[in-house]
Parts: C-alpha cells; sequence; structure tokens
DNA sequence: ATTTCATTGTGTACTATATACACATAGTTA
DNA sequence: TAACTATGTGTATATAGTACACAATGAAAT
C-alpha cells in the first residue's frame, strides 16, 4: 500500500444518479459531527462524495477512486461538468494536510472538478448496506439539509445531466442492460420531468437501430409481460449521423 | 496596485476565437526563449493565453483578466469547456513562486480550467498590434509549433465550440452587432467545416425570430448591397421553446 | 448611356419527421 | 371464466428538412 501525497487545494466532487424504475435519485452522503465533550451535535446534513485528488492521478482517476470507494464498482459512466473556485465555496473543517498548506503560506483556496456519474441501480445496491450512504430523489433535494456549495453543485449537475441526455445515449447508464421500453420511456420523463405520448415515444425509439428488441420477455408479471430490449453502443457509433437531438 | 497572491498549482487557459468573414482564427501567443550566453534559440512556437489564478479571484475573475490584458476588452463571452489535470501536463520551465511551493513538500502538480473565448474582431483589432500576439486559422494549428498539452486544450475547445453552436445562439458573439445573412452562414460554415444551401438557411434564419432586420443596407459595395441583420438575446430567451438543435 | 460584373434575394415540389389520439392483447390473479 | 393491469399497435395532420435555378441591384468599366 503506497501512501499517496495529497493535494491541498485541488478536489473532486461527484454527484451519482440512479434510477429505480420510478425517479431519478442521488447518492448523498450523510454526515453527522458531534461536539467531542458534550455529544451536542454540531452539523448533520448531507454532502457529495468527494476528496482532494492524490499527487499521482489525474482528474478522472481521482473521481474513478472515489466512486469505487462509494459503490464498489469500477466502470462507472464519469464525465465532468465543470470547474468551480468560487472564494466562499470552502465551509467545511479543516485538514491538517490544509492547514500545513495555509500555514506554509499559501492561499485559503480550494477548487472542486464536479464529475456527474451514472450508475445501474440493480448492480450497486448489496456494496451500500454498510456505509453511511444512500438514495434520495432529486425532487427532493431543495429540501434537504446540505450545505449550499454542495447543493450549487447539485443542481449544476443536473442542469447538466439534463442538457446531455438529450443529445447522447447516456440514459442508458442508468438502466440494467436489458430493460423494457415503459422503463426507458419512464427513466427520460424522470430525467426531464415531462411526460411522453407512449406511441410516439415507441416510435421514436423504433428508429434508433441501436436500441435492440432481445427474444427475452418479462416473466411473473401480472399483466401482459413487456419485451425485452439493449443499448448497443457499437451499433449507435456506426449509425450515428450529424444529427443533434436525441430524444425531445 | 494590490500585489496579489498567486495559487501555484490552478491555472486558467483561453481558447480565443475570432472570424474575419472568411475563416474562423484563433488568438495565440508567440514565445520565443534564447539562451542567455549564447543567444541560441531554445523554443519557438506559440502558446494559449494562461496564466496561475490569484487567492483573490475566482476561476471566471481569472480568465476575464487574462482577456482583458490580452485584448483590452471587457465582456467577451466566456465559457468552461474542462478542467485538465494530466500528469504529463507541464513542460513549461518554472518560475520561483512555483519552485517553492515544491521545495515545501507539495506535489508536482497542475490543474488547468480552460475556458473558451468568442470574440467580435472587429472590436479588437487595434489593441492587439504591439504584442506578441495574434490570429492564426484554425485548420493551420495542425502543422504549427505548439506544445503538445496546449494543442490538446485547443482541440477540445474547439470539439465544444462546435457542440455549442448547435444548440445555442453563440456564434453571434463572433459578428459585429450588424451582420449580413451570407456573413453568418460563412460563419456557420467556418465553424462546422460544412456548407449549407443559401435558400435553406434563409429560410431556417427565418423562422429565428431573434435574427431581426434593420432598416440599414450595405453602402459601396460593388453589387447588390445585402440588408443588415441584429441578433436579440433578449428576444430569443423569450420565444425558445424546448427545442435543441439550432442550426443543421 | 450601356454593358459587365459580383453578390443578393427569392419559391416550389418532395420527403421526412413530429404530433395527436383509442383500443385490442397477453398473462396473472381472484 | 371473469376481472385486472400494463403492453403494444396505426392513421391522419401539421411541421420541418431538402433539393434545386434565376431575376434583381448597384457599382465599375467601356
Amino acid at each position: 500500500m503506497i501512501s499517496h501525497k495529497i493535494v491541498p487545494n485541488i478536489s473532486v466532487d461527484c454527484v451519482v444518479f440512479g434510477f429505480d424504475f420510478e425517479k431519478l435519485n442521488v447518492l448523498l452522503v450523510k454526515r453527522e459531527m458531534k461536539d467531542e465533550k458534550s455529544g451536542a451535535l454540531l452539523i448533520s446534513d448531507h454532502t457529495l462524495a468527494g476528496y482532494h485528488i492524490f499527487d499521482d492521478e489525474d482528474l478522472d482517476s481521482a473521481a474513478t477512486r472515489i466512486l469505487k470507494g462509494l459503490t464498489g464498482l469500477d466502470n462507472i459512466f464519469l464525465e465532468q461538468f465543470g470547474a468551480f473556485g468560487q472564494l466562499d465555496r470552502v465551509s467545511a473543517p479543516r485538514d491538517k494536510m490544509w492547514l500545513d498548506y495555509i500555514n506554509q503560506g499559501f492561499a485559503d483556496r480550494i477548487v472542486t472538478v464536479g464529475y456527474l456519474a451514472l450508475i445501474d441501480n440493480t448492480k450497486v445496491t448489496l456494496t451500500l448496506k454498510d456505509r453511511d450512504v444512500s438514495w434520495f430523489p432529486v425532487t427532493e433535494v431543495r429540501e434537504m439539509e446540505m450545505g449550499f456549495d454542495h447543493k450549487f453543485l447539485f443542481y449544476k449537475a443536473l442542469e447538466a445531466l439534463q442538457r446531455k441526455v438529450k443529445v447522447e445515449p447516456i440514459a442508458f447508464e442508468l438502466l440494467p442492460d436489458n430493460f423494457t421500453l415503459s422503463q426507458l420511456q419512464k427513466l427520460y420523463e424522470a430525467l426531464l420531468g415531462t411526460s411522453f405520448d407512449k406511441r410516439n415515444f415507441r416510435k421514436k425509439v423504433a428508429q434508433m437501430h441501436y436500441v435492440i428488441p432481445l427474444k427475452k420477455k418479462q416473466q411473473g408479471v401480472p399483466h401482459k409481460p413487456a419485451q425485452y430490449y439493449l443499448f448497443s453502443r457499437e451499433v449507435y457509433e456506426k449509425t450515428r449521423k450529424g444529427r443533434i437531438s436525441f430524444i425531445i
């Protein structure tokens, strides 16, 4: 085990989205800080998963490392949505590394690079159980206890997600490998906060030759079983034209 | 004049685009470094405009400051296109601040935040004349002497520009306040590397109610004078629907 | 005064995509 | 065998995209 040097004034924050077939959720870390003597609750809120970068890793690697620690998963879809260096960003208590840094005459500044991560809920549920980490519906974040800076990052990530989802087929990252068209439709409705006509939605999907029907059908459901589909990135790459609009 | 503290390991690089009614250009700084004794040329290449951030400014302010120094202009269109922390990024000779930083035990790392800037050529020509700064056609960058990291940033910026220009009306930032439809068409053709049918292009622009014809016409041109138009951001904000595709 | 020149400005037919809208079907459960 | 629940399908209309050619303007040259 190598001991990494931390870069004190550069951090990465991950906004992790998941979909439970009903609504869009975000992965947050519960934080509780108590006074050492009295045991009184000083802070009780939620934070994004984030940490300083190490001196021997690039930004993407730092985000990957953080997500691995959080979910146990490698190969998570990751994309930067911005770098943030507001002067009033830092509100958290400072660790020793950081205080050393300031004492040596360097500026009391953090720049954080925001990553948005999309994960397939069905793959991660097990790994989370003994951590202070859980899913929260994105629609509830507004009312939650959460530091101003992290709430800001969350909304920037959500905006970026809504923008990108219309232009690139990244929403499939939120679904299991096999999914039904109703699940896909519910996902887009949750992402964009709209609703679509079922027939028109399916007509549109039918034009996307990279969404491929399987032989497999749903089993054990108390209604007509739905057909499963898969998303083929390979076919997507081959058949995409200069077209922009992906859905809507 | 306040003396600013520099944050040694965080920088901002600006990729500045301009349009001369013929082609898309990028603003680069010529760099020549000679050996102090022999006078032999050590480096002769081009760099992006960039510098470390100060401890009392946020990232946008740093980019604004750099552009002000370069062009004399305030109010330049600016947008982040990414943060970059590749371990092999740093190749430039180190200044004292940076060496101090390393000597104090901190990591030998720079993270740079890339900004893409769009400027109206007609407003900037004067201010540039006595600087080692000039316009280069983007099509020539491939063959130019330029550090690997800056070339990489340039291409990332160009990709981001081509993506954004299709989805938001930012191309107008590259034109003067009044412009002709032929100029607008040439601009999109230069940006995207394609060509459009004149009648169809104009039909499309006619649907954009925020591109407004003026009474004014071209004067002194040796052919039928073109009508001038202006872009109204106000009308754009009011009339845009959920639509994605802007041009193409 | 007339011609030449360069660039602007316009219309139509055809194709493709977007939108609005209602009912039969499959398979489980009661 | 009847009831339930979600799946899966088609058509008519409106809107947007594409392909394509020639007359009009005003300056400059003869």
